[in-house]
DNA sequence: CGCCTTTGACCGGCGC
DNA sequence: GCGCCGGTCAAAGGCG
């Protein structure tokens, strides 16, 4: 069972990377034509087998008051329960901006039973074309975010990046500039570059997964000295610009993630043996939270260790601790600073 | 001194 | 085979 459970969290962790926000055929921007294939993507995306789109009352249920018998019937063998606690567990762990962005997509197949419809098709339309105003877009496994970045605004994801490449583009002014994760366990990539057709359009292509933000904060419920990765914290940014208005705004975001968190507590387990196993050569990658979630399913029910208190607030903005892909949402959804705009 | 950026060179894929 | 292009490497220099 839990090796068919691992496996299970595995494809939903390759599922998440499968949503498909555009068709790779598209243009990024601007192509918001009707068509079967964008229909199949759209429905792909309102799939409820992916993890992100479960209903959004019972998602934002579970965020902010996971039932006290969440895991309760874990060991007893009950292998549904135990199923669909870890699915709801993934599920919550990559929330993000996408549950609000599609609520509405989520709410048709809610009324319609999933027996499409001129209603529902109508409502996916609406849905895609939601999405695709806010200039995001995914062509092959890379996810293209555009917005409008006037001046000298960078739009600053909140990620450390170390740039090691820069590339002039044919027929563009602008350069492209290459970027890896700082963490060494990390394969995260970005581009920024600029349109060649509005210099005021900053397009960051991501590719890659970093995720080594969240989990050393499940293991011990304060940041392991040892296991932390090695980003520095964010410099102190000048007051009024763009970067603090983007901090500030991440900042309110926290609220929402404290409570994502008071959920993912409920799936801990008291096992300091394991939690102490994990931390050993782990940077809190998803990949060495697995094996950690599998073997302790349960729940003693009455952990009263918070896995954020006030003196182990993430250094890093919780919108941005996420897959690439919710980085890009919340980048589009918040605005990067009073200089960047939705396109 | 260590970290980071810059930038030209190098490599592999692809089309002709 | 050749050239183009995108992506990556690595040496050199800048900066705190």
């Amino acid at each position: 069972m839990v090796e068919s459970t691992t496996n299970a969290l595995m494809t939903m962790m390759m599922e998440e990377e499968e949503v498909i926000l555009m068709s790779s055929n598209s243009n990024s921007n601007s192509s918001c034509s009707e068509g079967s294939e964008d229909d199949d993507l759209v429905k792909e995306l309102l799939d409820d087998a992916t993890p992100l789109l479960l209903p959004p009352s019972d998602h934002y249920n579970s965020i902010i008051r996971p039932p006290p018998s969440y895991f309760s019937n874990t060991d007893d063998g009950d292998g549904d329960d135990y199923d669909h606690a870890i699915n709801r567990f993934i599920s919550n762990i990559y929330s993000g901006p996408t549950i609000s962005d599609f609520e509405n997509a989520l709410s048709v197949i809610n009324n319609s039973d999933n027996h499409p419809s001129d209603q529902h098709l109508e409502h996916l339309s609406s849905a895609r074309v939601s999405i695709l105003e806010r200039g995001l877009s995914k062509i092959e496994n890379k996810y293209t975010l555009k917005f409008k970045c006037f001046g000298n605004g960078m739009g600053d994801d909140g990620y450390k990046w170390r740039k090691y490449g820069q590339k002039s583009i044919k027929n563009s002014p602008n350069p492209r500039s290459y970027y890896r994760c700082t963490n060494p366990r990390c394969s995260a990539k970005k581009q920024v570059e600029r349109s060649n057709e509005d210099p005021d359009t900053l397009i960051i292509t991501y590719e890659g997964l970093h995720l080594h933000f969240a989990y050393p904060h499940f293991l011990t419920g304060q940041p392991h000295p040892q296991s932390d990765p090695p980003i520095k914290k964010p410099k102190p940014m000048p007051i009024a610009s763009p970067e603090n208005r983007v901090q500030e705004i991440l900042e309110a975001k926290d609220v929402q993630a404290n409570s994502t968190l008071g959920l993912i507590q409920t799936t801990l387990t008291d096992s300091q043996e394991d939690m102490a196993n994990v931390n050993l050569g782990s940077q809190g990658l998803l990949e060495d939270m697995v094996p950690f979630m599998v073997r302790n399913p349960h729940n003693n029910g009455n952990s009263t260790n918070s896995l954020f208190s006030s003196s182990s607030q993430p250094t890093t903005p919780p919108s941005l601790w996420f897959p690439n892909y919710s980085t890009s949402c919340h980048t589009v959804g918040l605005n990067f600073s009073n200089k960047c705009i939705n396109m």
